[in-house]
DNA sequence: CATGAATGAGCATTCATTCAT
DNA sequence: TATGAATGAATGCTCATTCAT
């Protein structure tokens, strides 16, 4: 398991927009941005529409006018975020040999966004999913697409005879997801730093174990 | 993981409620009881005082009138609950023999204490803390007090040999509470078993070996 | 048909406030009647609660302790002036001999609640009937309530020969209710003076003819 | 009652549409059927901007390029529709003999106009109407300028001896646009079907027994 | 001629809190 | 000890309207 540590993990150097938004004009990045800012300090739940629109400088009414309800603005800064993230991903798998191997890199990408990506995390983990009606939103039909992801290469794994073929996709792919959030999620929530070299092997060695094909 | 279904601790003999609400007049234990029995169902902030003073039977003016205001009210609930559980934790680390006993003890009933009591246990690892001005709080010199118990018994060990002398009793117990802490969070979270003997057997296989004199 | 005129009709005397408002305390009391005052001059849609709180110098908030909604607020006032026209109506039908003869005091005094309270007939007219949901409102069971009054007399008058038995009760009260409504809407509509005596003689003419049993 | 459907009265020989907007560029046009369109389905006050410029197809900004303010646009709309069918009116007046004649068609023009043309029926009697201002506005010019049809038909009767010359023209006049709303209004508002044919039977013979000179 | 962007003022409603009795 | 009455300050959201381009 990963150490606990106390020192804020603020290591972003380049000042990239990290939600790329889509084709907004001026003011839609702005709100977008401003609640980002804004999730850094606070809940969502506890930040208002007048603390976004006074944020961004721009007018309440215009948080309406682009995302339709302050929900819905949330949920496309996690969309686009999330879709970004899933693009990349999709790159960065390239040349890896081996379904065991890409399944590794998988986990480490996953926990490392986790640690670099905080506000994301803790939206995903813990404010949109406690929303009811989260399991209907758009954002949800992105997390369905990404762990679409997971069961292909698990797929590939069991026609290629890496993986055993008596434990079912799905199955595998949820034990990997909840261990990867059982393990992130404390040291999202005390903010702590999060190992994504140590965690990827605990929970290679523990699940890669269970489902690799002895024969 | 191991599923023994660990018996409650009520171990109270007569049927006094379950947070001990010191010396409150009637309508004072009313209230805490309501928002004790609310807490059940939903969280501190989506509970109002209408509906606390609905569900106790009393006049929502009262709240103020003995606990000041609604978060004050909620320390209160767990003041008294943690006065009550640190004073019980003494008597029954009565005839251990050890300080690392005495230690897997504390932890065992620390870990248990959040599996039985889930109220308290969301509250604290999560509503109360991410208040601003928590820190401040008489519930945080509870929790101070209650950290004591820790160092008393680390310090203990240190002097009768059993602990080596290099690493602070803080760190020590820091690591602990965090450990226990991490273990927990997502299972209260999600509403899930929380097996303590287990967890115990785990931390303390991890730590004490860490922490044992080898001399 | 009545006669159009054009002059304004207040002459209520009696300072007996006209809406008897339960037993609320003085502020849903003032609200009460500042929505009535208000209702005089402009309809409920454009009337706000900001305009009612002000008018009736209380808070905007205890209208929604005392009335729930806006919309219950005006369903409040029309259910309690209701209520107390049709216990009246019970009284005033005493000593009336005949059935036709019920009837008929029934239609004038309708038409003539029509012309003396213009708010109540504009409110029932007009704004709750144009809101999804009248029809399962409260206010509506006081309508039926109150056209039970009418079935009754005309059974009676089946009962006793004076009405042929060979229309259905509940078409003969929908025509004079129609008729009612028919006669009275525009002058209600345009404020202007409703003459129930003519009225009641026109409306009576043409369907008491209709319904009288010829035998 | 009588049941003759009525020929539209589209005797428009080009297509040109309903309302015919003066002048106005191609947006202004759009905007305006836009309205029209809209009334057809709901009521003034809860179409939206927003509304007439999706419908309309163009920019928001535009309905005040065009016409000022969302209650100008109704105006505008009501007005165009207003003077064209004064000048009609005027057409189908010629050829027609006698002042209690032409007093009969314009009845039924007026009666037939609001039952083919629903939406500046409920837009005239009900919608513009309750509006502070629609005495100032130019739509009342043009009532005014209606109702000197009226009038200069009622003086020719008079000066011809067919119209008894005791009876103020205002007040002739009064009576007969009194009598068409208070007829029409209830079925414009239930959305029932007003029998041209009839109703102007009725008001011609209540009306012309009590106006004509009896020598 | 037309528009994208932005806004001020207001909307019904909520809620923790206060105060006179 | 307890309460009924009342409220200030928001809250998410809407909409007619303006303005620079």
């Amino acid at each position: 398991m990963g150490n606990i540590m106390l020192k804020s993990n603020k290591n972003n150097k380049d000042k990239r927009i990290k939600f790329g938004y889509g084709s907004l004009p001026p003011g839609g990045v702005k709100i977008a941005e401003a609640l980002r800012t804004l999730l850094e300090k606070k809940d969502f739940n506890s930040i208002t529409t007048a603390e976004i629109a006074e944020a961004s400088g721009v007018n309440e009414a215009l948080i309406y006018k682009y995302f339709g309800s302050k929900r819905e603005l949330l949920h496309s800064l996690i969309d686009d975020f999330h879709r970004e993230y899933v693009e990349d991903m999709q790159l960065r798998l390239k040349g890896i040999k081996g379904a065991l191997n890409k399944l590794r890199k998988l986990i480490w990408e996953h926990i490392n966004l986790y640690d670099t990506e905080r506000v994301y995390a803790r939206v995903v983990l813990i404010e949109a999913r406690t929303h009811p009606g989260f399991f209907e939103s758009s954002t949800y039909n992105l997390v369905r697409e990404y762990t679409r992801l997971f069961k292909d290469i698990i797929n590939e794994g069991i026609n290629n005879g890496e993986i055993r073929d008596d434990i079912s996709v799905w199955s595998i792919k949820q034990v990997i997801l909840g261990a990867i959030e059982h393990v992130c999620l404390p040291n999202v929530i005390f903010s702590k730093k999060i190992f994504a070299d140590d965690l990827t092997e605990d929970i290679c060695n523990m699940i890669f174990y269970g489902i690799r094909r002895k024969d």
